[in-house]
DNA sequence: ATGTTC
């Protein structure tokens, strides 16, 4: 048992590890999952989330989500609030793969209309949708035109004619963070990402076709209000990042902090993998800047995939994609470094929010939210493995407590050498097809990888968020079609 | 996650 004997039990849901636990943490170290849960974490998470709370300016708790597993530096699931003034801003705290994140389309089509087609559409998003490693997109830019992407997001593909005002709408923060500014980019991460537009990767990045059938859908009211209203409706759920550029981007400032963060600002980490600098410093500052141009990389990339999508629908149902209801429901990431307000200790305050694998999930009345959303609270897609499905859900009031966070996906149990020594991917795929799921892959090695049985079980993490609060689960869909890389 | 080891 890796469990610390020095954790507490808050709630069935909710465990904590106190500051006496181990020198050097500044707050306590708090998890949300159900006993089951919290035994199958590895003993990397315990040690993790405690070493983050011993981060200078950490505010109130170090948090883990339920999907939480071991990660570079902060665990996967992982979520840490810094004062800006006195705080610091940590590349291992966000992620190598930036705005890695979550979109979820409607069509307005039934499973029994698309099952006919299945193959033919899933042959097709593979044929139009690059994936795995290494992969270019159709998009060409110059290097600079590149710069203009890293500052607008998606609004560069609302200009291009990739983007409906709509699709931004429905995308947090409309799809650009402010305040990017690419001559804080490197030329090795331009080089890296300029061709990579509208490219899906590899490793859990997937786009599917998923079913919202009625016995799966536990609020309907919720449901209505994000647009599934059809009993057996096909979605489209995917999944990805941005790319070699945000990994280059991580790269350059996680090397840049560990050469001036203690030479220069006197900050000894216990790890070397929580390589960080102030926030209000000009590398952190650098950092924050070069971080929101990845973001923006991320968002105008799975909007240019929405258009593919749209496409290859459009393609096969020979009808207009708006004629299929091929709307967003959201887009939200769960990759990111944000400053927003939140209620510390009675006040409002702004603070800097690392969220890491884990899915801002405002209530109802969240600041920012569309109009349409303002009651129902923020669509949360929380992505299981291939073959097990995956969550929409909505942001609930009770998440205050945790800034307004929630789990990302089902968290891997087992590793990626393990699952490649226990599964072969071309047995899973024919596995998989006798189950009606049609799978493509670049790679059978990457499939195994992938195998459901090398994750946590995702209705447990869903059922978790919504008994601590975070969030509420509002359909359950199911996959019939997948690409992968 | 990732031109999967600068």
């Amino acid at each position: 048992m890796n469990i610390p004997t020095a954790i507490t039990k808050i709630s069935p849901t909710l465990w904590e590890i106190p500051v006496s636990y181990k020198e050097g943490m500044l707050v306590p170290a708090r998890i949300f999952a159900t006993e089951k849960l919290l035994s199958e974490m590895d003993a990397g998470v315990f040690d993790q989330v405690t070493n983050v709370a011993s981060l200078p300016g950490i505010l109130k708790y170090a948090y883990c989500m339920p999907d939480g597993h071991w990660g570079y530096g902060f665990p996967i699931g992982g979520v840490a609030a810094m004062d800006p003034h006195t705080g610091v801003i940590s590349p291992g705290g966000i992620g190598f793969d930036i705005n890695c994140g979550m979109r979820l389309v409607l069509t307005n089509l039934t499973e029994e209309e698309v099952r006919p087609r299945l193959h033919q559409l899933v042959d097709r998003l593979f044929a139009r949708i690059p994936t795995g490693v290494g992969c270019h997109g159709f998009v060409r830019l110059s290097e600079s035109e590149f710069g203009q992407v890293a500052e607008q997001g998606s609004r560069w593909c609302f200009k291009r004619g990739f983007a409906t005002q709509d699709d931004l709408d429905m995308t947090e923060e409309g799809g650009c963070f402010a305040g990017a500014d690419a001559s804080h980019i490197s030329n090795k991460a331009i080089q890296r990402g300029y061709n990579q537009l509208g490219t899906l990767g590899s490793g859990n990045h997937y786009c599917e076709i998923q079913v919202a059938r009625p016995e799966n859908v536990f609020d309907a009211q919720l449901a209505r209000a994000f647009g599934i209203d059809i009993p057996n409706q096909v979605v489209v759920m995917f999944h990805c990042g941005s790319r070699g550029f945000g990994h280059q981007v991580a790269t350059d400032y996680l090397k840049l902090f560990l050469s001036v963060m203690e030479r220069k600002y006197g900050l000894k980490v216990v790890d070397r993998e929580l390589s960080c600098a102030p926030f209000r410093s000009p590398e952190g500052e650098a950092y924050f800047s070069a971080m929101k141009c990845a973001v923006n990389m991320a968002f105008a990339n799975r909007q240019v995939i929405l258009h593919r999508i749209r496409e290859v629908f459009s393609d096969i149902f020979q009808r207009d994609p708006f004629n299929l209801g091929m709307k967003m429901v959201y887009d939200v990431a769960h990759n990111t470094a944000k400053l927003e307000r939140h209620e510390i200790d009675g006040k409002q305050r702004e603070i800097l929010i690392h969220r890491k694998g884990s899915t801002r999930a405002f209530g109802p009345g969240g600041y920012g939210l569309p109009e349409c959303y303002a009651k129902t609270g923020q669509p949360v897609i929380i992505g299981g493995s291939m073959e097990t499905g995956s969550y929409l859900l909505a942001g609930m009031a009770g998440g205050a407590d945790a800034f307004f966070t929630t789990a990302h996906g089902s968290g891997r149990t087992m590793s990626r050498h393990q699952a490649k020594k226990t599964f072969r991917g071309d047995k899973l795929q024919r596995d998989m097809e006798s189950r009606g799921l049609y799978v493509r892959t670049d790679s059978f090695g990457g499939l195994a990888e992938e195998a459901g049985a090398a994750y946590k079980n995702i209705d447990e993490v869903a059922e978790t968020t919504e008994r601590a609060g975070l969030s509420r689960r509002v359909a359950r869909l199911v996959p019939i079609g997948n690409i992968k890389g």
